[in-house]
DNA sequence: AGGGCAGATGTAAGCGCTTACAGAGCGCGA
DNA sequence: TCGCGCTCTGTAAGCGCTTACATCTGCCCT
């Protein structure tokens, strides 16, 4: 009878209560455990006949293969992590979402993990290293930049949105130009106070958007103002409207890092009777769908966050399987999407995918 | 000197090129390979001179242990899966967050699968299952049966937020007792005309909540209308307000199953010139981000979907662990949030953890 | 009829790690 | 001084799978 290095303890009572291996199909099926494998990896050649006891045994049997033991033979895990903050608002999500199923595609499973509320990153990271074949980062992620280094030539790594570093690879959005036309645009509604809200330290993108609200006031030869620096946090926006409000700040035009950021103020705002945009403009970034709702709707700038999640997987990818590192960043196009609280003549509503639009790019660096 | 087993191909040139093994790591620091197991697990004694070498042996060579022979011997993956259908608004991402959190707190990664868009799900599912040891399940998310048969009694199992099924564990938000009080809320200003707005057949919570409903109306002798049937996709929305607008089916109140779908068809009813809550009132499910913002705010329902995630990944860690299989589900209670869509004086915002709340609850079913 | 060949299957050697068990070295009490 | 029991370290046997290579059938061709 075929092979029986196994003599598999439980295999004498109910053999799949524990868990069937590739052993107990074997002899259930009559044939050794390089035909069952040969059959479950569609490799070689097996004929129908063979196939299907192979099959019948593994379907008896509840037959669930143990990924470790094919990882450890092939030497592959045949899967992706992603490092990402954490999850709230639609950023995150879509980018999850797009690096997921182009994985999933791929043939790649993703293991998440997520920063916030880590008290040691870096050994998280270095755990996650050891079940994955290649890892994804969101730039603002805090990962420390030496696990990026110990990480980096052992397994391919990619930062998403983040400023690329010397021998590894990124992909994002584009920010600089988009964040000047939506600067410009904003002048144009003879705007002479903007004030950029949020911390161009905090995170790599915001700090790009800011490079942007400064080139468009260069360009017209204005003085820009100093950046409102808050962080993120819904919460941060009240406390800019009482500013606001209390007179300590004044602007005529606030362009802020995000959509949560704009839409809180301009929520504040106009609670406490101000006129938006007619007082007061206020732009954002990120397209949520908040925006969409709110009267009247913001104008921001759309990211195309699931292609570049799809990106970043689809890199990871070839580069598992020998593709060489990228140098350039792969830089996606943004667009700029006009509604009314830039001050342009509101309108009741747009439909869902708005289309009144600019598109600014600009793809792979130069 | 040490056990070499291994001649390590690469050994001579550049060792930590290809990725160290625990064999390089025993050469480089003398010992062997045990005792570098064992200064890595933290497990048995290991003088503090051995120790040492071994540390920094593992640093010198950028160490990174391959997960899948760690797994591979001690039969864990340390890993959990969750299966959900997709990540937009903020319950997935906010269940994934519990869950993921948790889940790192007990040493687990998460892999995460989403189903939207996957041709063969049975598949995927199957292969999530090689690769951890049990699996979370979102209710809706739509796992064949069979597939969940398979898994189950192979590896621990629980549903989130679906209808039990005997043999499998499940953890879930209150919805009927709640819906029960949101609809009596609404009754209490005096509507009447009140419509049910989402698909009871499309997932277990929504039909709880239509049960909510109906036993709300039939607490006072009332009529349940026919439930307005519409998947939660936000372009419905429109369709409904279409519908009432033109008349088609009369309403004084809409007890939507979620506030994507509350918020989309208020949206659509004031840019048509009705007055929300005047004309007609509207209450959602959930509580996201744009119902705090909208005016006048949406009344609706919060769940602690966080809590829910962290639930299930500690229950799965403890099956894991031998704990077992609890028959009944256990139940979170929820808390119905007052703002002015309902019809109560509205009042210009809420500070964001709206207090002004009605406890619904339960725990554990008995 | 015999040789050759291709297709089907089996054999066995790892993959890199954990861990039971055994052994070496040492201090200490009798 | 000897022996006992520690503590520390090494030896080696797997964990369940993949896969190169060997083997065994038939079957066709000459």
């Amino acid at each position: 009878m075929a092979t029986a290095r196994k003599p598999a303890a439980a295999g004498s009572l109910n053999a799949s209560h524990v868990g069937a291996t590739i052993y107990s199909v074997a002899e259930r099926a009559g044939v050794s455990i390089a035909t069952v494998s040969r059959v479950l990896q569609g490799a070689g050649t097996v004929s129908a006949k063979t196939t299907q006891k192979v099959l019948d045994a593994v379907d008896e049997l509840d037959y669930v293969p143990l990924g470790a033991a094919r990882s450890l033979a092939v030497r592959h895990h045949e899967a992706h992590g992603l490092v990402l903050p954490e999850l709230t608002g639609p950023y995150y999500s879509e980018l999850l979402m797009g690096f997921e199923s182009r994985a999933a595609e791929l043939g790649q499973s993703v293991t998440l993990m997520l920063t916030e509320g880590k008290a040691d990153i870096a050994r998280a990271v270095r755990q996650l290293a050891t079940h994955v074949d290649a890892i994804a980062v969101l730039g603002s992620a805090a990962m420390p930049p030496a696990v990026a280094k110990a990480l980096h030539g052992k397994k391919p790594v990619i930062i998403i949105a983040g400023s690329p570093q010397e021998g590894i690879e990124s992909v994002g959005a584009e920010n600089v130009h988009s964040a000047q036309k939506l600067t410009e645009h904003v002048l144009g509604h003879g705007r002479r106070r903007l004030l950029f809200v949020g911390d161009p330290d905090g995170a790599p993108d915001i700090s790009e958007r800011h490079a942007g609200f400064v080139a468009a006031h260069l360009a017209r030869d204005l003085e820009p103002a100093e950046p409102v620096r808050v962080p993120f946090r819904e919460g941060e926006g009240e406390a800019v409207a009482e500013r606001i409000l209390a007179g300590e700040v004044s602007a005529d035009a606030l362009v802020c890092a995000n959509d949560e950021l704009a839409l809180s103020i301009m929520s504040h705002l106009q609670d406490a009777g101000r006129d938006v945009p007619g007082d007061i403009a206020v732009v954002g970034w990120d397209d949520v769908m908040t925006s969409r709702y709110v009267r009247p709707g913001m104008t921001t700038v759309r990211q195309p966050v699931r292609e570049l999640g799809a990106l970043a997987a689809e890199r990871l990818h070839q580069r598992v399987h020998g593709a060489e590192l990228l140098a350039a960043p792969r830089i996606l196009p943004t667009q700029v999407i006009i509604r009314g609280s830039c001050g342009c003549a509101a309108r009741l509503r747009d439909a869902p995918p708005t289309r009144r639009t600019t598109t600014s790019t600009t793809s792979t660096t130069p």
